[in-house]
Order: structure tokens, then C-alpha cells, then sequence
DNA sequence: ACAATAGTGTCTGTTAGACACTATGCC
DNA sequence: GGCATAGTGTCTAACAGACACTATTGT
């Protein structure tokens, strides 16, 4: 009975130019499995330093991506798998974040990737399983949550959170449902005032997550 | 930078007279923690002896409970909690299992306590939030999912099963609306010419789940 | 015939989805 | 006024929930 190492796996989801990425970092060179390849950016939990697992994924997810907001939940424990240094327990995540202007660059051996493309990626470890968990979990949890509100910055229009949705789901919403199950899950308040203008047509209210921890669940899916 | 030992945690869900039980075990006498104290039915991975996590939760509920047949999923990993031998991080499982007269009766040291009166009770280690999170789970998924089905045996009546499933929800369901759901979700069929027989009212067919594995999900919950 | 439960039919209020309409800004 | 998008109103077909009805057995 051997005790195993623990490595914090996470899958970490943007929107550029309003199609879903995932974000790979090239292992480093020196690395004794895989060097030089496309990876999930993940990294050991320390347990002398992390108070739990959930501090640890916080921990690697700052570090390895440089950014401090985003929402993450846990996918599961998986494995052990076969690294070369022993078998390794894994504990997948996923993670959601907004890219703005105001986003420092990544490290030069990190990039994002469009999810189709990265799906199709042959990827270490058991990476592609993990990345294929992760989109599936992504994919259904925006049917019946607030899940892309997290996709965007700390204030949106309803068009921009609609077309979220629409760019996780892969189809195209409609408005008046779409508002109507908003204003009835009511995660979201108007910024008193507050409107996007400058473009040549009537300009959009702003808006933005309530304050609150957590998602909110629809009753019902957004389409069956 | 050291591994830890790993620990299962199945929270094992069952059915007696229509009122879902959760099965606990008293610890060895021997036991270096919390000696003779009720709690989860865990068991160390052995990471030479489980292929992985999966095995290692089927190893751990097939001898802790005797067995054979049950549905089991993974709710996540937790911790480390400190233990008496060192921090352990916690897999926790949620299975759940057909009672009927041919089960083998449990060892003594294992009892069956109704859900209700085991969320009050008093566990050891993180283990009242454990089963916190089964029973949510639990109450959670019945609402969308044909998991109330697995708590009964190989065959059973529409009635039986519709007693499942309000007993899980803890509140009664249309019989005209429950048998359209099931119907449109198809996930049982019919014992073709079997029926109950022999009490003074009219025969109920019999039904067994279709082939397949997993569970089946609704697109609506069963009530909003 | 009657009791008791299995199983089906029907009616109605609610709502999702489609789509037409109005509103508001810049040119 | 025209154009482009924001935001609202309306109509209808489908459906969930309530409940009444029929079916089938043993006594």
C-alpha cells in the first residue's frame, strides 16, 4: 500500500471572438514525460502547502494562467494514471473565465485553442478524456444554468449573453424566449443608466451578475 | 512534497418498506480512529491491487456490503482530511442497491439506518457532509433520471416504481402523468405475459429495465 | 356484487416558440 | 428618413396536471 502523488488537472474555458477556447501549455523541455507537448496546464497538489483541493486548484489555476476571476468546479477523480514517475491520481476541473482588454498576456508556452480543434488534438496522459469531460460538462450545464455569464466580464448586454449561450450550444436562440427566461431566472440586475452607445443604432442596456456565489439552475432546459 | 493514502467513501442507498436507507458500519474495535463508532463503509485504495478508481470503489462496496449487483457513481474528491494515520484524501462514491429475500444478511457489525435519521446522526471524519452531498445528489437526480429504478430488483410493477420515485422525492406523483413519463422516456418494457398476481384486485403487468447502462435522463424534471 | 388497485381517457389552464411589431440611436 | 440592432407584444399549438373513468382480479 503505496501512497499516490495528486495532480490538479484543469480545463480551462474562454470566449475569443465569441467562439469557446481551451487553453494548452507546452510542457516544458526539461520534463521527463511528454517535453515539448500541447497539455492540460496542470500541476501537482502540495500537501503541505494547499489546505485542500479546492485551494490547491485555485493555486495552480492563478498560477498557470495568470489571471485572478474565474468560476471552477470539480469534474471527478480519475486514474491512477501512468507517469513515468509512478502512478498518479488526478483530479480534473473545469474553469470559466473572461478575457478582456485588461487581460495580461499569457506565458509565451501557453495558448488558447478553439475547443473543435483542441478535441482533435492528440494530447498526453489521459488529457483527451479529461478535455472531452470537461466540454460535456460544459455543453449541459449551459442548458440549464448561468454558467456563460461567466464567459464575460463583470458587465454585459443581454445580445452579448445571449450570443454566449448560443456559441456553447452551437445553435441559435430565440430573443424573446431567451429574455423572458432571464428576467424570470433573475441572475442578473440592470446597471441603473448604464447603456452601450456610439454605434448607429439603439443602444443596449447594461447589465450584471447579481451578487451571489455560485451558479443559478433553470427549472427547465433551454431547449429539449 | 509527500503522496497521501487514498480512502473510498460509498454512500450505499437502499429501500426498505418504500423508505430509502442508507447502510453504515460500526468500526473495528481495533480501529486507530474513532473505534466503534458508526460511519461510511470506507476502504484504503490499494494502488497495486485496483486497476483504478473504479475498481477500487467496486472492490471497497462488494466487500463491505456482500453484495453483488448495485449502480454506483463518483460525487467527487475531497480533502485531505487529517486522519489519526496521516492526511487522506476522500473519493466519495453514491451507489445504490436492490433489497430482496435472496440478499445475504450484512455482517453485524453493518446496519441499515433510514436517510433521515443518519443525516442527524453524528459521523466521524467529514463524513456527515459526505452523505449530506449523496443524499442531495440522490434527491437531486430522481428528478430527472431513471435511478429510482435500480433500487429495485431485476423485475417490477409501474406502481413499485412510481413508490420509488415518491419515496426518494417525498412527495406523491400523478399515476396518469408518471405512466406518460415513463413511457416517453422508455427506458423499461414490458415482461411480455407476466404479471403480479393473487391479491384481490387487478394483476399489474411486469417490467424490467431495458439493456443498457447507465441511467436514462429526463428532459424536464418530474415536478418544478 | 363489491372492494381494491391497475391502467386509460379527457379536459383545461399554462407556456414555449415563432414571429411580428415598436423603440432608439447614428448617419 | 433609412438602417441596424435593442427590446416588447401577441398568437397558437402543445403539453402538464388534475381528475374522472374503465378494467381486472379475489372473495
Amino acid at each position: 500500500m503505496k501512497p499516490l502523488p495528486c495532480s490538479i488537472d484543469p480545463v480551462v474555458f474562454a470566449l475569443i471572438d465569441n467562439q469557446p477556447h481551451v487553453l494548452l501549455r507546452k510542457r516544458d523541455e526539461s520534463s521527463q514525460a511528454f517535453p515539448d507537448v500541447y497539455a492540460l496546464p496542470g500541476g501537482l497538489m502540495y500537501p503541505h502547502e494547499d489546505k485542500d483541493l479546492t485551494a490547491a486548484a485555485d493555486r495552480v489555476l492563478r498560477k498557470k494562467t495568470g489571471l485572478q476571476s474565474f468560476y471552477f468546479e470539480q469534474l471527478g477523480a480519475l486514474g491512477p494514471h501512468i507517469d513515468p514517475r509512478g502512478p498518479t491520481l488526478v483530479i480534473a476541473y473545469m474553469a470559466v473565465m473572461a478575457l478582456d482588454s485588461q487581460t495580461k498576456p499569457l506565458d509565451p508556452r501557453s495558448k488558447w485553442f478553439p475547443v473543435d480543434k483542441a478535441l482533435k488534438m492528440k494530447l498526453p496522459f489521459e488529457h483527451n478524456s479529461t478535455l472531452k469531460m470537461a466540454v460535456e460538462r460544459l455543453r449541459n450545464k449551459v442548458n440549464y444554468s448561468s454558467l456563460p455569464a461567466h464567459l464575460l466580464g463583470e458587465e454585459f448586454t443581454l445580445p452579448q449573453l445571449q450570443k454566449a449561450y448560443e456559441s456553447v450550444l452551437g445553435f441559435d436562440l430565440d430573443k424573446s424566449a431567451f429574455r423572458k427566461k432571464m428576467a424570470e431566472a433573475d441572475f442578473i440586475e440592470e446597471v441603473v443608466g448604464k447603456r452601450i452607445t456610439g454605434a448607429a443604432f439603439r443602444p443596449a442596456q447594461v447589465y450584471r451578475l447579481k451578487a451571489s456565489t455560485g451558479l443559478h439552475h433553470f427549472a427547465a432546459n433551454l431547449r429539449r
